[in-house]
DNA sequence: GCCGTTTTCGGCCCGACTGTTTTCAGTCG
């Protein structure tokens, strides 16, 4: 947990060096802080294992930063980040999340009002203390106003699963103009993150304003900020923000490439084009002044020399270095049609919407191979978790399904397995000897969330040693904007998981996606196969499977890396694999 | 503060917009 930790310290740090005018300084912090983030093992442990030669080696950290992360780990504090907390007692990070306002602004904010959280901003603002300030004015003490509302009801940041069929849908509305030549969805929708800020169209048309008309009208349109010819930008219902662009054809790979992002991809994309003596903008790709690419995305990523990209791991986490051929290979990532099944969904025998016979049909009808049923097991009073005698009646229900299944002369199969509980001490809430009649048998975390990290972690990892469990279900159990996830150590789960031949979940609930993106990688590189499950509690929450699937895309994951693209036959001699 | 095969000093992505100014600083993506 240090590295989030850290993280967040030299982002912090970043502002400070903001707020006193260093150049230079915070891009090299804010560097620090992203790699630390995204570093798959615990700096301590690097630290430990090779010392400040390994810290040295984690990208964007010198001798200053590691002199900074070895005080942490040795004293629990860093005396500099101290003493600019002293000097800048605010809430940095809360009243930055206010749209408009930077670390220069909230200096002056409070040292000429003393502003030291949102709840002061809120104050000043409304008693109009703030328009009266050098370099605010009117507009400025307004905007604070609405950013805070906005930031109250949103929190900021929308699901992905919230947001997408909402925009899937104002895509195909706009996609029905006679005038609209091109369209795309970009920014964080398109490289699929679990969380979205605001929507950003890009569109090639002859007419702009009849398609900028038809966009501010929208039934789903609540408020419109601005309507031009080449930008408009609406607020729906929803409480989330849409942009719509108009751009010319000749730049619109570059355009949708440029919003695409991430930023950091794009900065370091633009490194590279001028390693080559070129400039890349939204624009286009410049030789000189001449444009040597633009109209097409891919056509940007070939002249500079690499492999085209997917959006989903335009993250600036390797995928550069991969894709201009420095090592490796970029991976072919797993796609919705390779998915044959999904073994972690629910029917009405544990209270929940669907039959097993509606919840098959389904299945069916998406052209699966399989389905498994793995209901609640009994610990779970709440979800009227089955006992092992509920077990065995289900167990006849589904027999009789696959032999009517069978007559119809469909290889679509039911398979039986089940949601176990793992109990604090690792044991499961069902006898081995039933679990032995299920074809598998699933296992999570349902209570005592909050024990400490070295007994959560022994206690998932004896669940692990389980020959029946072949599953873990929703590993760190968090859930986006709710609660983080149990204190575990990941490293050691990833390692017993490959050892016992326990496959990892992908929870696709969006409100889960656990694992997420990160985790995802750094459960492959431990060679941890994974398995991408919808959890559905109704036949309609079957297709919650393509948000795992991104996810599972955002952590480089190929098909074979999946074992629900396996067919059945492949998939049972793998669970037979662990016994 | 970091980085490096034109490197151990000198550069660090870049353009647009907003709100405040009257030529620009700060913020954003």
């Amino acid at each position: 947990m240090l590295n989030k930790k850290l993280a967040d310290i030299f982002y912090e740090i970043a502002d400070f060096l903001e707020i006193e005018n260093i150049p230079f300084k915070p891009y090299a912090y804010r560097r620090a802080s992203e790699s630390l983030k995204n570093l798959s093992e615990e700096v301590e442990i690097i630290y430990k294992k090779e010392g400040r030669a390994g810290l040295d080696n984690i990208p964007g950290v010198g001798e200053s930063i590691a002199d900074k992360i070895i005080e942490y780990i040795e004293t629990g504090r860093i005396k500099s980040y101290q003493e600019y907390k002293k000097k800048y007692p605010f809430e940095m990070r809360e009243i930055i999340s206010v749209e408009g306002l930077g670390p220069r602004k909230i200096k002056d904010l409070y040292q000429k009002l003393k502003i030291k959280n949102l709840k002061d901003l809120k104050k000043s603002a409304q008693e109009g203390k703030i328009r009266g300030l050098p370099n605010f004015g009117v507009k400025t003490e307004k905007n604070i106003l609405e950013g805070i509302k906005f930031l109250n009801k949103s929190k900021g940041r929308f699901l992905l699963g919230k947001i997408l069929p909402q925009i899937e849908q104002i895509e195909k509305k706009l996609k029905g103009l006679k005038e609209v030549k091109r369209i795309n969805v970009c920014g964080s929708i398109r490289r699929r993150k679990e969380t979205i800020g605001d929507a950003d169209f890009l569109v090639v048309t002859d007419k702009p304003n009849p398609v900028m008309d038809f966009f501010c009208s929208l039934p789903e349109v609540v408020k419109v900020w601005g309507k031009g010819e080449t930008k408009s930008s609406v607020r729906v219902e929803q409480g989330f923000n849409v942009d719509l662009r108009v751009v010319p054809e000749g730049s619109y790979g570059s355009a949708l490439q440029y919003f695409t992002g991430s930023k950091e991809h794009n900065i370091q994309l633009r490194i590279i084009a001028s390693e080559k003596g070129l400039k890349l903008n939204e624009y286009g790709l410049f030789k000189n002044k001449k444009r040597i690419a633009g109209g097409n995305e891919k056509d940007i990523y070939e002249s500079l020399g690499m492999d085209y990209i997917p959006p989903e791991i335009r993250e600036n986490e390797g995928e550069i270095e991969v894709a201009l051929h420095s090592f490796g290979r970029l991976p072919k990532l797993v796609e919705l049609k390779d998915i044959k099944g999904d073994l972690h969904c629910h029917s009405d025998w544990n209270g929940g919407e669907n039959s097993i016979l509606e919840m098959a049909q389904t299945a069916i009808n998406k052209g699966y191979e399989y389905l498994g049923i793995s209901d609640h097991t009994k610990f779970l009073k709440i979800e009227n978790g089955l006992d092992e005698k509920q077990l065995a009646q289900q167990r006849k229900e589904i027999e009789r399904l696959n032999v009517k299944l069978k007559i119809q002369n469909s290889k679509f199969r039911v398979l039986q397995g089940c949601e176990l509980n793992i109990l604090n001490d690792g044991r499961v809430d069902i006898k081995d000897e039933a679990l032995g009649k299920l074809e598998y048998a699933i296992a999570g975390v349902h209570s005592n969330f909050k024990m400490p990290e070295k007994e959560m972690t022994e206690r998932m990892i004896r669940a692990m040693k389980n020959p029946y469990i072949k599953i873990i279900s929703h590993p760190t159990g968090r859930i986006l904007k709710r609660r983080e996830g149990y204190q575990i150590d990941l490293e050691k789960v990833f390692r017993a998981a490959k050892e016992t031949k326990t496959i990892l979940e992908i929870n696709a609930q969006p409100e889960r996606l656990d694992l997420n993106d990160i985790n995802i990688k750094r459960a492959l590189k431990s060679g941890v196969r994974l398995i991408i499950d919808s959890d559905a509690h109704q036949k309609e929450d079957l297709s919650y499977i393509k948000y795992g699937l991104y996810q599972s895309r955002r952590g480089w994951a190929e098909k074979r890396n999946i074992v629900n693209t396996f067919p059945l036959k492949k998939l049972l001699e793998l669970f037979k694999e662990k016994s």
